[in-house]
RNA sequence: GGCCCCGUCGUCCAGCGGUCCAGGACGCCGGCCUUUCAAGCCGGAAACGCCGGUUCGAACCCGGUCGGGGCUGCCA
């Protein structure tokens, strides 16, 4: 039987990276066996889900290069559905299970069900005691399944290994909402019957509602899939992963500067090793080794250290082509416009060397404005702590003659015109090159000086130069 | 409260009864390199939660305990 997965996003908010671990394990999963990866917009949250949302989930996989296969063959969909438009088939089977005995209608309210359960607790009986009542007692509501009392719920799960519920502890649950929507029990077995889904690797948060999958799938005449329930994500307080951790949603990281393949790599390495001594490896080395067999049963925390290395790495590893490629845009959004040919070329020279330094590719655009601004703007700071010093004016003054008495004016030409001055004060690279620095770019932090001088140009250079003078 | 899951450096993983006085990576600390910042290189601190048991031998098996987490909804 070949590997049919899916992963099921609820469209109620930006899709989290939670989310997006577990759609990775299955896509993994799915690639490694050849299989069948599906992706089903659970959406049975009329009230709360939004087009945008499901837009987003679309977007961040396409961004991964998570790719859900689509078309149709004898198992059903492949490709991404909407489970708001199988509605009508779930009222049908919710429907034929209590025709069958096997769910009955219930239009008590919460609060009277929540007595009757505590009277049951009380007694110290089953919770569902006085909740059941047979089909004909009530005829509109809320359908809940009739969880079977004759035997416990045993299953095999890949990462939790063998499981027992009994069946007392699973209580009857709604599977059709008195709207007539279906509930996520309900919608997600049927379709995981419908469509054949072999393995469901999931978050841990539904191992308490295993049984009751399993026992609707036997209800519907299905075989249960095989299970795999993933170590839940952590913010670094140990906490469950949520927005009080700063950003959670997918679309942050992906305005962020992340690259996707150092998300990738950074979400597989969550709960799932490929090996002792690697932590960067490509995805086409994941698929090969992926099984779910091997994740880990501990829930891991999100480390937005060790991500911001391994964006670090691969911004690294980019060849300078596609380093530029992928900046492009992002310069674009900082700066309002594409940059022009001219402004190509003037960034050009430097952007390897701004490439090795970069962690996020939102912190580039930073790191050449004092090339494409008319104007430097200087940094507080930097201007503080190097300009207003004894012997800067001398600096800058024996910088600009030499610099100014230079025909070619290319990286070597100018460190050896600002070697010179240095020797002529008499003073050290650290002392003499960093008010310079200042100077032409604004700031004590910026990409190789001489450099950076040669791609500014030396009428510009000179400028700078006269600029942070006169305000000496 | 009930049911369930988990427990190796701060963090992510490796370890699947002896080769572990526990290995790698991030982070941290120190050094080297150096025109800043990075990168790179070298070195360092840092963990088997605890208690019993099984065994010639336990991080690995069992029990308990403590700690963390999930579920307990007409959310998923």
């Amino acid at each position: 039987m070949s590997v049919r997965v899916r992963i099921a996003p609820s469209p109620t908010g930006y899709v989290h990276v939670g989310n997006v671990r577990a759609a990775l394990f299955n896509w993994l999963f799915a690639r490694h066996h050849g299989g069948v990866f599906i992706l089903r917009i659970d959406d049975t949250d009329v009230e709360r889900s939004e087009k945008v949302y499901e837009d987003d989930i679309k977007e961040g996989f396409r961004w991964l290069g998570l790719d859900w296969d689509e078309g149709v063959d004898a198992g059903g969909p492949h490709g991404s559905y909407r489970q708001s438009d199988r509605f009508v088939h779930y009222r049908e089977v919710a429907h034929d299970l209590v025709v069958r005995g096997l769910a009955y209608y219930d239009d008590r309210n919460p609060e009277e069900l929540e007595a009757l359960r505590n009277r049951a607790t009380a007694e110290k009986l089953h919770p569902n005691t006085y909740i059941r009542r047979p089909a004909e007692v009530a005829s509109s509501g809320a359908i809940r399944f009739s969880v079977p009392q004759d035997q416990a719920v045993t299953f095999h799960d890949l990462v939790r290994d063998d499981m027992t519920f009994e069946p007392e502890t699973v209580d009857d649950f709604v599977i059709l909402r008195s709207d007539g929507a279906p509930t996520y029990h309900l919608a997600s077995t049927v379709d995981d019957v419908d469509y054949g889904i072999t393995h469901v690797a999931r978050g841990e948060d539904l191992l308490s509602s295993t049984p009751k999958h399993i026992l609707l799938t036997r209800a519907l005449g299905g075989t249960p899939p095989t299970y795999a329930h993933l170590p839940l994500l952590f913010g670094p307080d140990g906490k469950k992963l949520s927005k009080r951790h700063g950003d959670t949603s997918l679309k942050a990281y992906r305005e962020g500067g992340y690259l996707p393949e150092a998300m990738l790599n950074f979400l597989s390495t969550l709960g799932w090793s490929i090996g002792s001594d690697r932590t960067i490896f490509s995805v086409e080395e994941a698929i090969a080794a992926f099984d779910l067999a091997d994740v880990s049963k501990g829930s891991a925390v999100f480390d937005l250290d060790k991500l911001a290395w391994i964006n670090g790495e691969y911004i690294r590893a980019l060849p300078v082509d596609r380093f530029r490629e992928a900046v492009a845009p992002v310069i674009a959004a900082a700066r309002g416009s594409d940059l022009d040919g001219e402004q190509w070329s003037i960034v050009e020279p430097v952007l390897p060397l701004v490439q090795e330094r970069t962690r996020f590719l939102t912190e580039v655009p930073g790191q050449l404005d004092f090339l494409l601004d008319e104007e430097v703007t200087y940094d507080e700071d930097s201007w503080a702590r190097v300009m207003e010093k004894e012997g800067v004016v001398d600096i800058l003054d024996h910088a600009r003659a030499n610099l100014g008495a230079l025909d070619r004016f290319d990286p070597e030409a100018i460190e050896r015109a600002l070697r010179a001055m240095l020797e002529a004060l008499e003073i050290g690279a650290k002392k003499g090159l960093q008010p310079v620095r200042v100077a032409v770019t604004g700031s004590a932090i910026s990409p190789p000086l001489f450099e950076s001088v040669a791609a500014l140009g030396k009428e510009r250079s000179l400028a700078r130069l006269d600029a942070a003078r006169s305000k000496l």
